[in-house]
DNA sequence: AGCACGCCGACT
DNA sequence: GTCGGCGTGCTC
C-alpha cells in the first residue's frame, strides 16, 4: 500500500514543537512528496514550512484529527538519508531542536521566508485607524512590520472583506537566471529565411549563416554576442522571426577564489609524508572507517599530504571534504585546493554571500563536484559518496559553533566518516589534548610528520622575563632583547612579525612585579575580574573574593589588571623605530572585506618590514623573509578561567614560532612573559608537544578536567534575580538526587551582573566519564523546565569552551 | 512563533 | 457594561 500520511517537522522552533507532526498527502501530491522535501503544511491557524523525515501508510493514533499537506516546495530532495539521520543525532547531541538542526544543514537561501500579500478590496473603508494600509508602498508585507494593534485591525478587515490577506512562504533566496537563446528553427526554414533577406542585412545573414552551424543548440546572450559579434538587436530580430527561441538558463554565483587559479604542481613526499599517505590510501581501499591523527610540526606539509590523497580519491571515483579553520588563512587554503583540482572543487565558507553559498551549495548537491572545502559550515555539504574527510588544525577552537545549535565540526566529520565508511584525518601541529589522547587509546591511529620541508630548521626561541623588563618601573612592551632584534631585523631587510595576545586580555589581575594571578583555592583557575561589583570571581565554582591591593606573594602594589591594545603598541613602535613601516592586524584594521588579504599581500611583497597582530597572525601565514617572531605577551590567555588555558598557551606559541625560518635562513622567536617557568611556555620553547601532552595529562587528571572527564554545563536564566536562584538551586537539589554517586557536580555559580537583555544567569557544571550516561536525564531536564511558569530558562552546553 | 482564550483593570 | 492588557495553552 502507499504511504498516504506523512511525517513533517514544522518550522515552529520550540520544545512543546519539537515532534514529528503527521499529515495526509492528498492525492494530487501522491507522487510529488518524498522524504527529505520542504513542504507547506497548515498548523494552527496558519500555514508553516516544514521537513517531510518519514512516509507512513497508517496514522500514529486515531485521536487526533490529521489536516493536509498543502502543497510541495521542491521538486527533489533538498536532504538525504544521511543527513537526515544526522539531523537527529545532532539534535539529540547538542540539546537543540531539530527544525534548528535542519535550517542550519541547509544554506540560509532555503529557509523560508514568511510573508502576507494584503489587497484592499473595493468595500475598503478609509479611516484614521485603517491609514496605514492606504500608504502602504507595496503589497507584500511581513508581519513584523505592524504592531499589535494593527495585526488586529487587519485580521477584523479581512472577516469583514475589505480586504484579502494570502499568505507566501518562498525560498529566502531564488536561481539566478540568465537570457539565453535556443535555436529552434529547421535547416530548411532557415535557408528559407537566407533567400528572402535584404541584400544589405549582413548582420540577420551572419547569424543565419551562425544558427545553421548550430541547429537545436542553445547560447547565452553573453556567449552569442562574443561569438558572432552580432548585436542584441539583431537576436530579437531573429526571435520575432521564429528562428530563436529565448529562454532563461541556471547562472551559478561562483566565489571568485575559485576562478582562473593557476594550476599547482605536486611536490615530492619525503619518507615520513610517504608512510602517512599510503595508510591513508589503505583505509581508503578498504573502505573502512578510521581516523588518523596526523601530528606533525610546523612546516612538515601536511597539506601536501592531505592534497595528494584526496587526489587518490578523487582518481578512485568518491569525494573528499576538506574543513579548514575559520582564520585568516581560509582563503589562501581554499585557492591552493583549487588550483589542484579546478572546476571540480566547491567552496563554502563565511565570506560567500547568500547566493553564492547557495549556488554552490546546489553544485555539490547535483554531484557536479568532487572536492569541497570550507570552513565549520561546509562539514554539511551535501556529499555523496565521500572517502576521504580532513580536518586541518584539528585543534582550532572555530570548529565549535558558539551559538545553538552548538555543534562541533570535527565531531560531525567524524560521525560522517563513520557513516561513509573512510578514513577521517585530524592534522595538526598541536592537536587537541582530546584527539591525541584518543590516538594514545587506539582509537585514531598516530602519523608523524617530525621534518621541516627542504632544508628548514625549527626556530630557536628565547623566553624573556618581563619581570626584569619592567622592574625599573617602565611601562613598556618591549624587552631590551626584543627591541634590538627588530632593529637588526630592520638594518638587514628581513621582515618581523609580533604577537600581542589579546585573549584574556584584561580580564584577570597580575602582580607587575612578580607575575603573580590570584587563583581560586578550589578549582585553581585564574579568577576573573569584574570592575562593576570590585571582586574576582571562579566563574567555575563560585569561589569570590575580593581584589587585593598588595600581591600576596611579593607584598608589591603594583597588582592590576593587565591589558593592552595593537595601537598603543603601534605608537610605542613608530617612537622606538621611526624608520620601520608597519602592518597593522586586528579585528578593527580587517572588518573590511578584502583589508586582510591586501594586508597580507603587502607583506608579502615586503611593503612593510613588521607586521603586527593578534592571534591572527600565528596561524598558517608562510613568508620566507620572516626570520623573527616576537610575541608580546605569552601570559594573558593563561590568566583565562578555563582549564584549556595552558593548552590554547602552548598552541598559539607554537604556532606563531611556525612562521620563522620558513626560508633560507633560520628563524628566531622571542617570547616575552611574567611566568617564565611556566610549563606551557617552556614546553613551546622546546619544540615538544610530546613532552607538554604527557604533562598537562597528568595535570587534567588530578585536576579531574577532560579528556578524563566529560563535561556538561547547565546555564540557567530569568528576568528576576531570586527566581533564577531559587529554581537553580532546586535543579541542583533534584539533580543530586537522580544523578549517579560518581558524577561531580560543581555550583550553582552565579553571573552576578545581569547580562544580554537584563536576565540574570547561573551555572551548574557536571563532570563524569561516560559520554552519554547522563542525556536521558537532561532531557527530562529540558522537559521539567519547560513546565515553570514565567520567564525562567535552561539551556544545556555539552563539552563547554568558556565558562561565564 | 503566532494565535485564541480567558481573566483582570480602566474607560465610553 | 466593554475594550484591550497579558498570562497560558495548543498547534498533526
Amino acid at each position: 500500500m502507499n504511504p498516504i500520511y506523512a511525517q513533517v517537522i514544522v518550522d515552529v522552533p520550540t520544545q512543546q514543537t519539537n515532534q514529528p507532526y503527521t499529515y495526509a498527502i492528498p492525492t494530487n501530491l501522491f507522487d510529488l512528496v518524498q522524504v527529505g522535501m520542504r513542504v507547506k503544511v497548515p498548523f494552527g491557524k496558519r500555514d508553516v514550512m516544514g521537513f517531510v523525515v518519514n512516509l507512513i501508510d497508517q496514522k500514529p493514533s486515531d485521536r487526533i484529527q490529521i489536516k493536509a499537506i498543502q502543497s510541495v516546495m521542491d521538486l527533489v530532495p533538498v536532504l538525504n538519508s544521511e543527513l537526515l539521520t544526522l539531523s537527529a543525532h545532532l539534535a539529540q547531541d547538542v540539546f537543540a531542536f531539530r527544525i534548528s538542526v535542519l535550517k542550519m544543514i541547509l544554506p540560509n537561501a532555503l529557509s523560508a521566508t514568511y510573508q502576507y500579500l494584503i489587497q484592499l478590496q473595493p468595500t475598503f473603508i478609509l479611516n484614521d485607524e485603517s491609514q496605514f494600509l492606504q500608504e502602504l508602498d507595496q503589497q507584500v508585507v511581513q508581519l513584523s512590520d505592524f504592531t499589535s494593534r494593527q495585526r488586529r485591525l487587519i485580521s477584523t478587515l479581512n472577516q469583514q472583506g475589505q480586504l484579502t490577506v494570502e499568505m507566501l512562504i518562498q525560498d529566502r533566496l531564488g536561481i539566478k537566471t540568465q537570457r539565453a537563446y535556443q535555436i529552434t528553427a529547421d535547416d530548411d526554414l532557415l535557408v528559407q529565411a537566407q533567400l528572402n533577406l535584404r541584400a544589405n542585412a549582413h548582420q540577420q545573414s551572419q547569424l543565419l549563416a551562425f544558427a545553421r552551424q548550430n541547429l537545436g543548440q542553445a547560447f547565452t546572450q553573453k556567449e552569442l554576442v562574443e561569438m558572432t559579434d552580432l548585436s542584441s538587436g539583431t537576436l530579437r530580430a531573429g526571435v520575432s522571426k521564429g528562428w530563436l527561441q529565448v529562454l532563461a538558463v541556471e547562472k551559478l554565483r561562483r566565489p571568485q577564489e575559485t576562478m582562473n587559479q593557476a594550476h599547482e604542481a605536486n611536490l615530492a613526499l619525503n619518507e615520513q609524508q610517504q608512510q602517512a599517505f599510503e595508510k591513508i590510501i589503505t583505509a581508503h581501499q578498504n573502505h573502512t572507517y578510521q581516523p588518523f591523527l596526523l601530528e606533525g610540526i610546523t612546516g612538515s606539509g601536511k597539506t601536501e599530504v592531505y592534497l595528494q590523497a584526496a587526489q587518490q580519491i578523487v582518481q578512485d571515483g568518491r569525494t573528499v571534504l576538506f574543513l579548514v579553520p575559520e582564520i585568516a588563512l581560509t582563503l589562501q587554503m581554499i585557492r591552493r585546493v583549487s588550483s589542484r583540482f579546478g572546476s571540480g572543487v566547491a567552496v563554502l565558507h563565511s565570506g560567500l554571500s547568500e547566493g553564492e553559498r547557495y549556488d554552490e551549495w546546489r553544485r555539490i548537491q547535483r554531484g557536479d563536484v568532487n572536492v569541497v572545502v570550507g570552513a565549520r559550515s561546509a562539514v554539511f555539504a551535501p556529499l555523496t559518496n565521500i572517502g576521504l574527510i580532513i580536518v586541518d588544525e584539528e585543534h582550532e577552537v572555530s570548529y565549535q559553533q558558539q551559538d545553538n545549535p552548538r555543534y562541533n565540526a570535527r565531531q560531525v566529520a567524524l560521525w560522517r566518516g563513520e557513516y561513509h565508511h573512510a578514513p577521517v584525518i585530524l592534522g595538526s601541529a598541536t592537536p587537541s589534548l582530546e584527539s591525541r589522547a584518543r590516538a594514545q587509546k587506539g582509537l585514531y591511529q598516530l602519523l608523524t610528520l617530525t621534518k621541516r620541508a627542504g632544508d628548514a630548521h625549527l626556530p630557536t626561541v628565547q623566553v624573556v622575563d618581563m619581570r626584569e623588563s619592567l622592574a625599573d618601573n617602565q611601562e613598556t612592551n618591549f624587552s631590551p632583547e626584543l627591541k634590538q632584534k627588530i632593529i637588526e631585523r630592520i638594518q638587514t631587510h628581513q621582515q618581523v612579525v609580533l604577537l600581542l595576545n589579546r585573549r584574556g586580555f584584561s580580564s584577570f589581575v597580575m602582580c607587575r612585579d612578580c607575575g603573580y594571578v590570584p587563583r581560586d583555592p578550589n578549582c585553581n583557575l585564574a579568577m576573573t575580574l569584574h570592575l562593576d561589583s570590585h571582586c574576582l570571581k571562579c566563574h567555575y565554582c563560585g569561589y569570590q573574593t575580593t581584589i587585593p591591593h598588595r600581591c600576596p606573594q611579593c607584598q608589591s602594589n603594583r597588582i592590576r589588571y593587565y591589558g593592552t591594545g595593537t595601537e598603543k603598541v603601534a605608537r610605542e613602535l613608530e617612537q622606538i623605530l621611526p624608520e620601520a613601516r608597519v602592518i597593522r592586524l586586528d579585528q578593527d584594521t580587517t572588518r573590511k572585506k578584502g583589508s586582510l588579504a591586501k594586508a597580507l599581500q603587502d607583506f608579502g611583497q615586503q611593503k612593510a618590514d613588521i607586521l603586527l597582530g593578534t592571534q591572527m597572525v600565528a596561524k598558517g601565514l608562510d613568508f620566507p623573509n620572516v626570520t623573527l617572531v616576537g610575541v608580546l605577551n605569552a601570559d594573558t590567555a593563561l590568566g583565562l578561567p578555563d582549564f584549556h588555558a595552558s593548552e590554547r598557551t602552548f598552541q598559539l606559541l607554537t604556532q606563531v614560532s611556525g612562521r620563522a625560518g620558513r626560508g633560507q635562513t633560520a628563524g628566531e622567536v622571542v617570547v616575552q612573559t611574567f611566568n617564565p617557568e611556566h610549563y606551557a611556555i617552556a614546553f613551546a620553547q622546546k619544540h615538544d608537544y610530546e613532552g607538554f601532552y604527557r604533562y598537562e595529562m597528568r595535570l587534567r587528571q588530578v585536576g579531574q578536567y577532560p579528556p578524563y572527564y566529560y563535561t556538561i554545563q547547565i546555564q540557567t536564566s530569568d528576568l528576576d534575580e531570586n527566581v533564577v536562584a531559587v529554581h537553580t538551586a532546586q535543579i541542583t537539589r533534584w539533580l543530586k538526587t537522580q544523578l549517579k554517586k560518581d558524577v561531580i557536580i560543581l555550583g550553582p555559580s552565579p553571573q552576578p551582573i545581569a547580562k544580554l537583555k537584563k536576565r540574570y544567569y547561573f551555572q551548574i557544571l557536571l563532570k563524569f566519564k561516560k559520554p552519554h550516561e547522563n542525556d536521558a536525564l537532561l532531557q527530562e531536564l529540558i522537559q521539567l523546565a519547560q513546565q515553570i511558569k514565567g520567564n525562567f530558562q535552561v539551556n544545556i552546553v555539552r563539552n563547554p569552551l568558556t565558562f561565564m
